[in-house]
DNA sequence: ACCTTTGCTGACAAATTTGTCAAACATAAT
DNA sequence: ATTATGTTTGACAAATTTGTCAGCAAAGGT
């Protein structure tokens, strides 16, 4: 009996994942990912019964991914601020890697597609990163202020110059690499940020 | 003979404002358009030739309206400590008041529609700004960096939190009403963060 | 060799979305 | 009233996208 091949579905999810998180193809349809992945399209179908299936798994996995990226840094027993650093690095790459990730998380949950698995809840990795935070605060390492908005400040200063830098590049009158150099000086900057 | 009725065609374009950059489905149809207008889909067609059209018009509207709120208050006159803190409340009621906005401009940059207005590039009003940002830095109210990188980190700590929200929402439990308690405390926090 | 299970494919069908058009309608000037 | 102009509409056509299915190919077990 041959063996079940897992390489074709892998094949699909991973490509998927390329044309909408890295190439940010929001609207791409089901014909675009076979093409992408060299593979036509009732394949697509064999493996996932329907568009609706391959994104509800594809936003799943990936959110889970995500979440297990940050516990496992945040969760880690590095010493805060090696720590904060390490993420800096760490999700630095992670969001270059995949620039349009969190526009789609965004646009799936916005679409109430029912079929979407529910919040995990916040993992007690990042609980006790939060305590770990207020503990800082008073140490007066940091600014006082809610824990939650301190994680905010870390994803958005991380984040958000890579996700908008299409639209930067726009409003600067900058090359790609111009952009690229200015990224590499954040990261020493938000750490100044953040350790006022 | 009859006005140019300007109404319907107003109305068709922020009906699609508020479908596209409120309530963010960014895949809407012509038709979801049509009935949020409260119109029917041929006289959307009567008015721009094509989706392609609208959209592209709704997206440079979009833009330009972007850039001239930025430019009325970074081109101000107000001292750099007043200007900043009036960027920060404006811009978080803008950006509260379209949460998907930007994610729609980065989406359709990338769809690369040949159609789309390009770059204006970087208005006089900015530049003045990022050397006042620059001055500033000299001066030592403000850490030294790149001037592009501030102004990225003021959009980024406005911005981000609130176009992010709907991911938040799921990975804290909070209730939308906990988020935006949350929101509340940020304009004090951002601008201990920027004037360290 | 034969059967069975899994994977792949072309051809087709259904659904959705977009675009068109002629006719009806409204309104104001003549 | 008639005409001219701009607007709205229903009905239709085209294009796009999704889903299905029967059959073929491959591969492993009997």
């Amino acid at each position: 009996m041959p063996v079940k091949d897992v390489g074709t579905e892998q094949l699909i999810k991973e490509t998927a994942r390329r044309v909408f998180f890295v190439e940010g193809k929001l609207h791409a349809t089901t014909q675009d990912i076979a093409d992408a992945a060299g593979i036509n399209r009732p394949s697509l179908h064999y493996y996932f019964r329907s568009k609706n299936e391959l994104i509800r798994q594809v936003y799943d996995e990936a959110k889970g991914e995500m979440v297990v990226k940050a516990n496992a840094i945040l969760g880690s027993d590095l010493p805060f601020r090696e720590k904060v650093e390490h993420f800096i690095t760490i999700f630095f790459n992670y969001v270059t890697g995949a620039p349009y990730l969190q526009s789609f998380l965004i646009n799936e949950i916005n679409c109430k597609n029912p079929l979407l698995g529910k919040s995990t809840g916040t993992p007690p990795e990042v609980r006790r990163f939060l305590s770990e935070v207020e503990e800082e605060m008073k140490k007066g390492t940091i600014r006082k202020a809610s824990p939650e908005n301190f994680m905010i400040n870390l994803f958005a200063l991380v984040s958000y110059p890579i996700i908008m830098k299409p639209l930067y590049l726009d409003f600067f009158e900058h090359s790609s690499d111009d952009y690229d150099r200015l990224m590499t000086e954040r990261k020493t900057m938000i750490m100044d940020m953040i350790f006022s």
